[in-house]
DNA sequence: CTGAAAGCGCTTACAG
DNA sequence: CTGAAAGCGCTTACAG
């Protein structure tokens, strides 16, 4: 294990460490003859500088802490490639945390990130109130947070977002326009789904079609989860003739009990997911859905951090992103 | 931003330096009333040890660099999980790359691992010629390398990968069984996909099935590349009877095809996959498919990597775990 | 233009 | 049991 460090380059090249030093980090004051004899030591000695010391010593901040909920969800991969790519450009690395929905596991990646000195944190919250402090310590320790997806009532932070209540309204008001009047929904309890949940409201609201409690159920993340809410929208005495899933594992979920009922799809029941997936169009009913712009959610959070590290005292700034329907041929018609 | 290092909380507690870091590192020999002092002070604080400073002074290793090719796939995401996993519970952190099957892209992470003081490394390679060079420079420099899913002709390493041939001659011997005879394959040209390749090769000879190469057909990572490839299958004279698809993305290719088409699967044409998929079960056609153990890839690769840390020496090892054929009914029949 | 020296925040022999 | 001192690999005022 040859361990060439910068004193191993200074040695070869004949001159001090501050010298290569400062060839390596393009000092223009250095003698073009000797910064030569430097380049050819580093190329001979195939010397890497330590970015460990280098990050010590100048306080410099070059790696951006990721923690998102769950990095086998097709959403957040998608964000992930988003981040990693603005950061690939600024030369910055991403430490990335999957937090498994599980708060103390947040949080002890929290202090990990704190310890790493991370230049600052695009974390997705899993239980806004039992985080909330540690992030506003983590905040007021000087390290940037951005929120994503998901909010944190009475924390001012910057934010990204997608527009999840208009999103669920055009989703529920294409049912409506197409005749359903029954319309199932599952979503969860976190900010997204409550937000994803007044979107149809709202779309009912406004065709005076009043809500019905029956048809409205909650479903944790797991997928068996939403299987069982969709089993009992189905068993009821009149089932829904549209059903409206709130994130992508429940509507799997869902497609999954309207397979084995044997539903016909969109004749027996219409079907509108929150998120669309890369193979919605080979799914047995091609997925009529509410696309999130998951890859420029990542961008723009990746975008936000960089922007409050260059000016740190920017009013906070909460972005809020367009989703797009995307018509296939579960609800019955292109529209 | 309050820095609180080494040094306040050694000034709060009145005494030096040395004694905080020996509390911090339950060296038991320090007296428990001072023990007691430090603590609280840490506490009160909320000092949080500089984990950059630490790496630095003890030369430790504790962060994992993985280095993936698509983190969009699900393959890799799951393996991700599995790495995650076992990292989580020996404290270490996985610094993650997408290298986006980009050869230049790979190496410039390399690099910036090498920089890092990974403790060592997992990675998915992507051109094997252009990067075995990289590699085997890294590993002589001391830090070890697990590769996963593909291999590196002539570069001795500790890897894990999925037994592809024998997988893909389960898949095939399964369509052959079915009564198939005129079977399209489409695989690429990554060590896995030849593989494979070589495993539908065993199935046929088994059968004595004649290899007709105008049914076999590689094509790139990309999604559109197997839907081409899959049209030109389908649109031969005498067109194939069943397709093994030798990976995901390729799989989906394919079905969209078929559905587009108006091909009846299985009646037209049986299509088995390699790679399962979450979402297999709700596919237009259920798809009968090769899974692959993805958590523990990324299981195995994160313990060979732990265990090449313990016993720098010991003689490499290649995983090669067993793949399952999941019978759905995308092949027309259980067996 | 170049080098000697200080210091980033830790840890750990070495004395005592 | 505890502290003073050295040092991990860098960078950067400070002299010259």
């Amino acid at each position: 294990m040859p361990i060439v460090t910068i004193q191993t380059v200074a040695d070869y090249a004949r001159v001090s460490r501050a010298t290569v030093s400062r060839v390596l980090n393009n000092n223009p004051k250095v003698d073009s003859e000797i910064r030569e004899r430097v380049l050819q030591a580093v190329e001979i000695l195939g010397y890497q500088p330590n970015r460990v010391a280098r990050r010590l010593r100048t306080q410099s901040r070059d790696v951006i802490g990721v923690i998102i909920s769950d990095i086998q969800n097709p959403h957040f991969t998608s964000i992930i490639r988003g981040i990693e790519d603005v950061a690939y450009v600024r030369q910055m690395n991403i430490v990335l945390c999957n937090s498994d929905e599980d708060s103390s596991k947040l949080q002890t990646y929290l202090r990990v990130m704190q310890a790493e000195s991370v230049a600052g944190l695009i974390v997705v919250p899993t239980h806004a109130d039992q985080e909330r402090e540690a992030l506003q310590s983590i905040q007021r320790n000087g390290i940037p947070i951005i929120l994503l997806d998901r909010e944190i009532e009475g924390f001012e932070v910057d934010s990204v977002q997608v527009d999840h209540r208009h999103g669920a309204y055009e989703a529920v008001a294409h049912l409506i326009r197409l005749g359903r009047r029954r319309i199932g929904i599952i979503y969860n309890d976190f900010s997204t789904g409550w937000q994803r949940y007044q979107g149809y409201i709202d779309a009912l609201n406004e065709a005076h079609i009043p809500i019905d409690r029956t048809l409205v159920k909650t479903s944790d993340h797991k997928r068996e989860s939403s299987y069982d809410r969709t089993r009992e929208l189905m068993a009821l005495p009149v089932p829904p003739d549209a059903l409206f899933t709130a994130f992508n594992l429940v509507t799997l979920g869902a497609l999954h009990v309207l397979h084995e009922l044997g539903a016909r799809v969109p004749q027996d029941v219409a079907l509108v997911g929150f998120d669309d997936m890369p193979w919605a169009d080979e799914l047995f009913s091609p997925l009529t859905a509410v696309a999130q712009p998951t890859y420029e959610l990542g961008q723009t959070a990746a975008r936000l951090l960089l922007r409050r590290l260059n000016t740190p005292d920017a009013p906070f700034q909460n972005e809020i992103l367009p989703t797009q329907l995307i018509v296939r041929q579960s609800c019955g018609s292109a529209l």
